[in-house]
DNA sequence: CATGAATGAGGATTCATTCAT
DNA sequence: CATGAATGAATCCTCATTCAT
C-alpha cells in the first residue's frame, strides 16, 4: 500500500528519467548519427544504467520513434489547424502571396523549438527502415498536396498564371526543405528566417523577372 | 608460368567478379538500406563467398564509397565541363533562361544512368559518417555556388531583378533535389523529365504571375 | 511505542504477506515452471512490490525450498510415524497385503492437500541444482527402503515368494510415482484414488494370473 | 566455383563441428542441468568460438531439441516396428509373459546407446517449456497405450485375470521408468539389466504370491 | 515496513573479418 | 585466386538485487 505521496514522487522521478534519456538520445543521435549510436552511449550521457534504458524503451528504434512522433504530431496539428478552410480562400494574387507567407511562418516556430529533432527527421529517419521512410515521404506529400490545392484554386480564379500545379507544389516544397536544412545547419540565423521566407515567396510568385515598372 | 592469354583472362574475370559485387551491393543497399545491409547479404546475392568480398574491398564502407565516388566524379566532370566560361555568359534574360534549362538537362542523363546510386546518394550517404555527410553537403554547395555565380552576373547586367542571389540559388537547388527525388522514386517517367525541367525553369524565371499579355 | 496490539497486528500482516508470496510463487511455478519464473512474475501476482519479496526471501531458490521443505517434512513425519514397528509386523500374506494398502492410503491425504507442490516436487525440484536433485532421490530411496524392509521380512516368513526385494521395492515405488503423477495431472479424480490403490496393490501381490479358483 | 573436393571437405568439417557441439552440450547439460548451462559453457568444452554455436543452432533450446528428437525418433521407430501386429498376438499366459519381456528388451539397447540423453529426457525435458512437457507426457502415454492394448486382448482371451487394464498399464510404465532411472544413475550395471527385466516381468505376471507348487 | 525505480553483472547474439584448404 | 567455416569483439538485453523514499 504505497502512499499517494510516494506514488506521485515515483511517477515524477520516472518521467524525469525518461526525459533525461530522450534528451540524451537526441544529443547522441545528432552527434553520431542514429546508426552509429549505441544504447551504451545514450545511458552514459544520461548518467544512467543500461537497464534503465530498457525500463523505458524497448529498443533504440522506439526512442527514435517516440522522439520523432511527438514532433510530427505537433507539426501536423499546428499546420492543418485552420488551414484549407474552403470558405476562406484568398481573393487576389496579393492575398495568395500573403497567405503563402503566413503558412510558411506557421512552421517556423515548431522547427525552431525542435531544431535537433528536425535534423534527425531529415537525415536519419529515412534510413531507419521502410516504414519510417514511407512515413517521412508521406509527410512531404501532405505539404505538397496542400500547396497544390491552393495553386489549383488560384489558377481557376485566374489569380496566377496557368501552370502544372503539381510540379509547382513540389518545387515549393523542395525550396522549403532546402532552406530549412540550411537553417538547421547554421547557415541562417534565427533572426534572418522571416526575411528568407519573404525572399523565397517572392521567387515563387514573381520569379526573377525585372518588374515592369 | 601463366601465358599472356591466361593472365588477361584472369584479369577479366577479376573485374567481372568485382562488378558483380558492386552491382549486388547497389541492389541490396537500395532494398535494405546501407545500415541494414550485411556483407553476407551482398555475397549471397552475388553468388560469391564471403572471402571474395574482402579480396575486393576492405569493408562495407569501401564498396559504398567506390560506388558513389564513381558517380560523383562523373557528375562533377560532366557538369563543370564547359560551364562557367567567363567569356561565354548569356547576354539577355532569355539567354539566361535558356542557359539554365541547358544546365539542368546536362545532369539528366547522368542521373538516368545511375538512378539507384543517386537514391543511395540522397538517402544513405549522409548517414554513413561525418566525412560522407560533409562531402554530400559540399556537392550541393558547389551546385549552389554555380547558380549563384550566374545569378549575380545576371543581376549586375540587370537581366533579372535584384534579389538575394544566395538564397535564390539555394531555392533552385532545393527544387532540383525535390524533382530528382520524385523522379527516382518513380513519380515521373523518364519521358516527362524535359517537360518538368521547362516548367520548373519557368517558375524560377517567371514566377506565378499572370503574364501581362 | 507500539502497543502490544499493534505489534500483534503487524506480525499477522507480515505472515499474511509471506503466505501471499508463497501462494503466488506456487501458482507461477506451476504455470511457467521454476526456471521460467521471475521474481517480478511472483510479486505481480501477489500484488506486492519487488522489494517485499526480498524482505521475505533471499532468493527464488529460497521460496522454492521453503515451499517444498514444508511439504516434505509433513510427508516424512506422517509416513514414518507408527511405521516400521518391528513388533507389529503383519503375520500373513493377507495382512501384508492389507498393511501395504494402509501405507499407501496414508500418503494420499498429504498429496491431496499439497497437489501443486507435489507437481513441483516431481517436475522442477530435480532441476534446481545438484543438492535438490540429491534430496529428491533420497526421499524416493527412503520409501524404497521401507518397502524393501517389509518385503524381506515377508520373504523370510515365507508369506510371499522368494524375490529380489530391492528390485521389487523399486517397482512398487515406480508404480506409486506413476499413479501419483497421473492423479496430479488430472487423469484420476480424487474419489477414484482408493480404488486405484487397491487395484495396484492387487497387481503387486497377485500379479495378472487368473486366480486358480 | 569451389571444387567438389573442397565442398566435401567443408561439409565434413561442418558436420564434425556440429557433432562436437552436440556432444559438448550433452556433457554439460548432464553435469550442470539444462537451465544452469550457458552457451559459453558448451563452446568452451567444445573448444570453439561463441559464434560457431550460433552458426549451428539458433538457441540452447534448439540443441536440446535436436539431441532429444533424434533419440525419441529412434525409440519410437524401433519400438513400434513389428509391434501391435494384430495377427500375431500371443496365444497363452506364457506367450504373453514372453512377449512382454521381449518388448522390454527392445528398448534396452536404445537406452544403453543414449544413456546421457535419456537422463536429460527424464530430468530436464519436462522443464524446458510446456511444449516439451507435453511431448514427454505423450511418449509415456504411447507406451502405456500399447501395454493396455495387450492387456485388454489377454483379458478377453482369459489368459490373464480380469483387471483394470488402463491402471495396470500405467503401473507397468511406472515400474519401467523407475528401473530405467535407477540404471541410468548407476544403480544397476549394464549386465544386470536382463535379470531385472525378468524379475520385474515376474512381478507383473505372478505378483508376490508363493507359487502353489 | 513497503515500495518500485534504478542498477549492472551476466549471458545471448550478431557479424565483420580472418585464414586454412 | 576463391572459399566459407570459424572466430570473438562488440553490442544487445534481461533480471535478480539494492536502496532511497
Amino acid at each position: 500500500m504505497p502512499s499517494e505521496k510516494r506514488k506521485k514522487l515515483d511517477e515524477e522521478k520516472k518521467i524525469k528519467t525518461k526525459n533525461n534519456l530522450i534528451n540524451s538520445a537526441i544529443e547522441i543521435f545528432i552527434k553520431k548519427g542514429y546508426h552509429q549510436t549505441n544504447i551504451s552511449d545514450i545511458v552514459a550521457f544520461a548518467n544512467l544504467g543500461q537497464g534503465t534504458f530498457y525500463r523505458n524503451f524497448r529498443s533504440k528504434r522506439e526512442v527514435f520513434e517516440e522522439i520523432l512522433k511527438k514532433m510530427i504530431q505537433e507539426l501536423i496539428f499546428e499546420f492543418s489547424d485552420g488551414n484549407l478552410n474552403i470558405n476562406n480562400m484568398p481573393k487576389s494574387f496579393d492575398e495568395y502571396k500573403d497567405k503563402s507567407i503566413k503558412s510558411f511562418l506557421k512552421i517556423i516556430p515548431i522547427i525552431k523549438k525542435n531544431k535537433k529533432i528536425v535534423i534527425l527527421f531529415f537525415r536519419d529517419a529515412p534510413t531507419i527502415d521502410k516504414e519510417f521512410e514511407q512515413e517521412i515521404n508521406d509527410i512531404f506529400e501532405q505539404f505538397s498536396s496542400i500547396a497544390q490545392y491552393y495553386l489549383d484554386h488560384a489558377i481557376k480564379q485566374k489569380f496566377i498564371r496557368n501552370c502544372n500545379s503539381s510540379l509547382v507544389a513540389e518545387s515549393i516544397v523542395g525550396m522549403g526543405i532546402q532552406h530549412i536544412k540550411n537553417w538547421l545547419h547554421g547557415k541562417y540565423s534565427d533572426s534572418e528566417i522571416e526575411k528568407i521566407v519573404i525572399e523565397t515567396n517572392n521567387l515563387i510568385f514573381l520569379g526573377l523577372l525585372t518588374p515592369s515598372v
